[in-house]
Order: structure tokens, then C-alpha cells, then sequence
DNA sequence: AGCACGCCGACT
DNA sequence: GTCGGCGTGCTC
């Protein structure tokens, strides 16, 4: 017997090919069903994809069509769930259906024969049937289960109650993650098979979140029961948890935005922690929001979904508002800190830059209160939101600056290895001598990064003793330590950790560190906060960039004081030329629902996200005329050649077309980037666009003023403009 | 996306 | 003389 296959494989959209190819095989196969099949001289991963829509319109002579290689009958066929997710994916990110599936799948499900995969199954289940291991051990003793506020409580009791989505809306150190502990035990207690999948932005979030889940569920369920997805991984252990979670052995995955498409056939309750966190969108091809994707699968699996954050992004703030007022979300309110919360939060305190020396980096006032805070023995976190010395270097005789020979940016100054490094391509050389242009020796650094804050604050605190420090070695006691946090100083594998256990320990006096040190980490003997220059984003043409300021200060003040001993004298410092910044005073009260509310106003006025929905067309090319003209000619396309389609221009009525612009940062390694906005109050009208312009878009690549176009992609929903 | 074929520049 | 750059074309 001989039966037809169609078999989705990784095809990109641009590739003249049907997304679904058809292949012979000896019996028909349930869709879903992972096989292996010839595709040129290539064998590749496919699943068996019978679909209505996607099915291969074309009329295909027979002797073209070839067998399916083998099939992966170890592994359970992909649920109808997981395919709908793919398809929705797909269709809403503008993608081709293979490239979404294909790229959801473990890489290394790639790379395997069904004899091989077969082998890897049975070795973890050894593995996993095996009780004696040190870490598996069910006969742990159970872990302490602490009792909940009567705010958490509330929050769980409803979030069992009713439907969802919830935002819960919880101040940093109020507890959140007890209450995402609390809701996977009562699911996963009800239901014995219940899966839940909670998420993190970031991948140095993971350990942390695993170790506190492992601690609680590996004695009731076993060690195998917990399991993390994340690019961090190993290949072998990324399909090791991609399996256990598809074939339901994991009931809880822990993971970053990748999890989101996870098979996981008795999910329940998915959990996005810190949801207003950029990481959620990605950047790299199909540019998804896996919290936006999360909300989609709740509905979709039936679900309960729990988007956490102490600064709900705008977009899920304003879905969480009355239903009355056609909200869509219901907001969960936990606005008490714990442990420390009978003190008050830290004292935020503006220094007017106006007032002090000019080009200083430390204020007088808050010099001298670290210097306080290092004298009573607490810690200081310094945060600088730029790494490197200085953003540019600068020769003060012919105007020369440290521009980068390949990109429209500076590279910046790395005192430490005396090297100029351009941050976008990475083009590093030694700092030169003397100025490349006129010979001048005078070159000055311009700016300020965190390897200066750090240089400058050894030396501003080289007279500073910590307390109780003398003894028989250091009979003056000890200098002041300063450390500093950042991409660079974390660049080897497992120093960031080891750089937080520092810090952890006591052996740190003043922390220096860019918003890396402001996620997430729980400092418990910090008492002092302090943000150098964060004036930037405030008139920032980047309409989000206030939503990202505020957000990253009140993570950063949250850093402050969370020992409950400690926590009565804490302070957050923002040194500003504008103190009396709206934005600063709703920090001062920590009110982000006032903040919240005001920007939204401002959006809605200006029509912006979430009173509109937006999509950006990119396109890179060798020059800007070419990248702008591709971009150009799609846009005459869909006013012009498109005119003619039925309902077109009904869809073309309800979107505006923005013209194409160069990038903020127009080159980067050589190539010119050029970008359009598309814009509608309707998402579903801007669906409807951007389907229908896929064909103008892949037709325009042919046109003569277009050639040398090196690619482009549409980003829905992008989250910078 | 892979992978091949094919046609022009600096080097073992 | 080759090695190798990436432009173009194809895959059931």
C-alpha cells in the first residue's frame, strides 16, 4: 500500500517553495508525526502536516515525489494544540509555517535517526527510573512550605477562582514567586497530570527560579518532574526536557522565551514573570512576543495564564483595566513588600545636576552618602547603564572622534585593554596614541562608562576604611572594594555567578554595573542604590524608552533594602538635569499606576500602541538607496498594483503606510538598514495588510532598482521604532 | 535554510 | 596555476 505524506519542512517564506511538500510512504500517518525525509541532497526533519490550507496547490507529477527516510514512531505525534500554535504563529509574525515549526522543534530532533532517537529515549529513561541518585531523591524531607500573606493569598484564592488572564501586579519583594509556587502546587495537587510552564527574560534568571522550584516540588514529584528550557543548554539537554515535557514526565518547565512553544500536551497554567521584560519579543527570525504567544496558548489549551510584573508593560496595564471599560485581563493588586514590608520603601532622592560641578560624575550629596553607606558596613549599587570607559574618545584640536570604519556609530573607549571597541560589529584596535587625523597627543575620552565609574570611585573612596576591618595584616583596616558588573566583566562563562557570590558574601563594598545588575538578583545587604546618568531616555525618540526608565528604576530600587533589618534607612539616588520630571516624581511615590496612566494618555492622544498596532518592514542592503528603494517600491505596490483586489481597499483605508527612513543607527558591519512603519487602530485590518503585501514585498526583491537588497523582515508589534 | 554550480580576485 | 569570495537556482 502506498500512501500520500505531506510533510511541513524549514522553508523560509522567501524561498520559492510550497511550505508543505508530499512524499510516498508505506501507510498513511497521524499529522504530527516527526519524520525524516530526502529534501535535494539533504535529509531534513519534517512533520506530517494534512492541512486544508497549507495543502500544495500545484499539480506535482509523480516520479518527482519521493519516500519518507523513516519515521520517528518513538515520539508521540505533535498535538493539534502545538500545530494551531505554529499556525497562529506563523500567520500573526508574517512567517512561513515550516520556518516557525521547524525552528519550535530542539535542534538536535534535526540530527537524529529514529534508531538514534530511539537510544536517547531509552537512556533517560534509565536515567529518570533510576531513584538512587544523589538529587532525585523523593526521600528528601519536604520543603518548607511558608505561609502566605493575606495579599498572596487573595491572590492565589482568585486566580484559582476565576478565568484569567491575570496580571499580577505585585511591588519587587512582594512575593510574586510564592504565589506562582503556590498556584503550580494546587494545579499539579488536582490534576496528576497537569503540566505548568513558567518563564523568565533571562537566562541568568534560570538558576535561581529552578533551584527555588526544585527545592519545593522535587520532593513531591521526583527530580525529573522540574526541567528547564533555555539556549544556555546543551543540545542533548535541551531534547532531554523537550521530550519529558511532550511526553508529560515534566510537570513543571521553567524556561525563557523559547519555552513558549514547548510541547506540552496537559499544560494548565503557564506563568510569564517580569512580563514587561523586553527579552520577551525576539529579535531573530519569526519576531515573536512569547508573552503575547502565552496568552494565545492559555486560550488555546484551556490554560490559566499569569503575566507577573512590578511594572506591568503598558500594553497588559491597559488590558488588565475594568471589563466594564473592555478590559481584558484581570488585574491582581500585591502592593506590600514582605519581609521588610513593615519599613517603608527607600527614599528616592533627586540631585539637580545643575547645581554641581559640571562634567562631575558624583554628586557632592551622594558621594558623601556612599562613603556614609560604606562606613556603616552596607553595600552600594552603582548603576550606569553603558559599559567601557567612555562612549567616544575625542581630539580636541581637529574635532576627530572615535567614529567605527564600518558602522554610523563611535566605538567606545575600553581603558582596561586600551582598545576602542565598536559595540554593534565588534571592530576593536588599540587606542592610538596620538589623534589619527592631525597627530594631536591630546585625545580625551567623552562620556562616561562603568570602567570609569569604577576607576573614579576607587579613587574618590581610597581614603574610606571599612569598618571593623583592622587587624594584625591590616592594622589601618581595609580599602573599600569596588567591583563592577557588566557584559564585559561577565564575557567567561560562569563568572557572573561567580562575581554575584561576591557580592552575596560581603566581599563587594561598592557595586558598579549596568542594568544587569538591576534584574532580578536579590542583594539582601544593599542599602543604597544609586543611577549615575539616566537622564537619556526621557526625551528619547523612542516613545517606549520612559516605559523602559521607570521600569529599570524601580527594579533597581528594589535592590535597596530588602533585609528587613536594613531595609529602614534605604535609599535610592537619581542624579538628573531635570528633578522635576514627571517621570521622577511617580518614581519618588513608587506609584506606577500614575505613571502608567499618564503615559497611556499620552499614547492615546498620539494614537500610539495600545491604541494602535504597529508593524515595521527592515530591509538591509550595501547602500541606503537601495534599501530605502526596496522599501519604497513595496509600498507604491500595495497603493498601486493591489488597487484592483477585492477589499482591498477597504484594508488599505484603515492603514497608514509610513515612508521608508534610514535605521537610528544607519550601518552597522557595512550593511545600511532602512525601515518602514505600518500602522492601523485595527489589528485585524493590520493583519490583513501585511498577508496580503507579502506577495508586493516578495515581488519588489526583483525589481532593477532593488538589486544588491540583502534581505528584509517584517516585525509585528516591534517593540523600538 | 542548505547545498550546489559558476564565474572573477589574491595567494599557498 | 589553485583557493575562495558570494550571486543564482533548486529542493516533493
Amino acid at each position: 500500500m502506498t500512501a500520500w505524506i505531506s510533510v511541513l519542512v524549514h522553508t523560509p517564506a522567501h524561498a520559492r517553495m510550497e511550505p508543505v511538500l508530499t512524499y510516498r510512504h508505506t501507510e498513511p500517518l497521524p499529522n504530527g508525526t516527526l519524520v525524516r525525509v530526502p529534501l535535494g541532497k539533504r535529509e531534513t526533519l519534517g512533520v506530517v502536516w494534512h492541512d486544508a490550507a497549507a495543502e500544495s496547490s500545484g499539480e506535482l507529477d509523480g516520479d518527482k515525489v519521493r519516500d519518507i527516510a523513516g519515521v520517528l514512531d518513538t515520539v508521540a505525534p505533535l498535538g493539534d494544540a502545538w500545530q494551531q500554535l505554529m499556525r497562529f504563529t506563523a500567520q500573526y509574525y508574517q512567517r512561513s509555517l515550516g520556518e516557525v515549526a521547524l525552528a519550535a522543534l530542539p535542534p538536535q530532533l534535526r540530527d537524529l535517526s529514529p534508531v538514534q532517537m530511539h537510544r536517547r529515549q531509552r537512556k533517560s529513561e534509565r536515567a529518570a527510573s533510576k531513584p538512587s541518585a544523589v538529587a532525585e531523591g523523593p526521600t528528601e524531607s519536604p520543603a518548607h512550605v511558608p505561609t502566605l500573606t493575606s495579599e498572596q493569598a487573595s491572590a492565589v484564592a482568585e486566580i484559582s477562582a476565576k478565568e484569567g488572564p491575570f496580571l499580577l501586579f505585585g511591588a519587587t519583594g512582594s512575593g510574586k514567586t510564592e504565589v506562582y509556587l503556590h498556584c503550580v502546587q494546587s494545579l499539579l495537587a488536582q490534576d496528576p497530570q497537569a503540566q505548568a510552564l513558567v518563564m523568565v527574560p533571562e537566562i541568568n534568571l534560570t538558576p535561581q527560579l529552578e533551584a527555588r522550584f526544585r527545592e519545593r516540588f522535587a520532593p513531591l514529584l521526583g527530580a525529573q518532574a522540574v526541567v528547564s528550557l533555555h539556549s544556555g543548554m546543551t543540545n542533548p539537554q535541551r531534547l532531554a526536557a523537550w521530550l519529558a515535557a511532550h511526553e508529560g514526565q515534566a510537570r513543571i518547565v521553567l524556561g525563557t522565551r523559547m519555552a513558549v512553544f514547548a510541547s506540552m500536551p496537559h499544560l494548565r497554567l503557564i506563568v510569564v514573570d517580569e512580563e514587561h521584560d523586553p527579552s520577551y519579543k525576539s529579535g531573530e527570525g519569526a519576531r515573536y512576543s512569547a508573552r503575547d504567544l502565552a496568552v494565545y496558548r492559555g486560550r488555546l489549551q484551556n490554560a490559566k495564564v499569569v503575566l507577573g510584573s512590578a511594572t506591568p508593560s503598558l500594553e497588559s496595564w491597559h488590558q488588565s483595566r475594568p471589563r466594564e471599560d473592555g478590559g481584558r485581563y484581570q488585574r491582581l493588586l500585591m502592593p506590600g513588600r514582605i519581609g521588610a514590608q513593615a519599613q517603608a520603601l527607600p527614599l528616592v532622592r533627586r540631585v539637580d545636576m545643575k547645581h554641581q560641578t559640571r562634567g562631575a560624575v558624583f554628586s557632592v550629596p551622594l558621594l558623601d552618602a556612599i562613603r556614609a553607606c560604606v562606613a556603616r558596613g552596607e553595600q552600594s549599587m552603582v548603576f550606569l547603564n553603558r559599559r567601557g570607559y567612555a562612549p567616544v574618545l575625542h581630539c580636541a584640536d581637529c574635532g576627530w572622534k572615535s567614529e567605527c570604519g564600518h558602522c554610523s556609530a563611535y566605538r567606545v573607549f575600553h581603558k582596561l585593554d586600551r582598545t576602542l571597541r565598536c559595540h554593534h560589529c565588534g571592530f576593536t584596535e588599540r587606542v592610538p596614541r596620538a589623534c589619527p587625523s592631525c597627530g594631536n597627543l591630546d585625545i580625551a575620552p567623552l562620556g562616561k562608562g562603568t570602567e570609569q565609574i569604577e576607576e573614579q570611585l576607587e579613587a574618590l573612596l581610597a581614603d574610606v576604611r571599612r569598618p571593623d576591618s583592622a587587624s594584625a595584616e591590616f592594622p589601618q583596616g581595609q580599602a573599600v572594594r569596588v567591583a563592577r558588573i557588566d557584559a564585559d566583566s561577565t564575557r567567561l562563562k560562569g563568572s557572573l555567578q561567580a562575581q554575584l557570590a561576591a557580592v552575596h558574601a560581603g566581599d563587594v563594598d561598592v557595586l558598579v554595573g549596568t542594568q544587569m545588575i538591576a534584574k532580578g538578583h536579590d542583594f539582601r545587604r544593599i542599602t543604597l542604590v544609586a543611577a549615575i546618568n539616566p537622564d537619556g531616555a526621557l526625551f528619547s525618540s523612542d516613545f517606549r524608552a520612559p516605559e523602559r526608565l521607570f521600569s529599570l528604576l524601580m527594579q533597581a530600587a528594589g535592590r535597596a533594602g530588602r533585609d528587613a533589618a536594613l531595609g529602614k534607612g534605604s535609599e535610592v539616588w537619581i542624579q538628573t538635569f531635570e528633578p522635576a520630571h514627571p517621570l521622577y516624581a511617580a518614581l519618588k511615590q513608587y506609584d506606577y499606576p500614575a505613571f502608567a496612566d499618564s503615559q497611556l494618555r499620552e499614547r492615546a492622544q498620539a494614537g500610539m500602541p495600545p491604541f494602535s498596532h504597529q508593524a515595521l518592514v527592515r530591509s538591509e542592503a550595501r547602500s541606503q538607496e537601495v534599501a530605502q528603494a526596496f522599501l519604497n517600491a513595496a509600498r507604491s505596490g500595495a497603493l498601486q498594483d493591489m488597487a484592483a483586489w477585492d477589499g482591498w481597499d477597504q484594508v488599505l483605508a484603515q492603514v497608514t503606510l509610513y515612508s521608508a527612513v534610514p535605521m537610528a543607527i544607519a550601518r552597522v558591519a557595512n550593511v545600511e538598514r532602512a525601515q518602514m512603519l505600518v500602522e492601523s487602530p485595527s489589528r485585524q485590518a493590520l493583519q490583513r495588510f501585511l498577508s496580503g503585501w507579502q506577495s508586493v514585498l516578495h515581488a519588489s526583491r526583483a525589481l532593477p532598482e532593488c538589486k544588491g537588497l540583502l534581505r528584509w523582515a517584517i516585525d509585528v508589534d516591534p517593540l523600538a521604532i
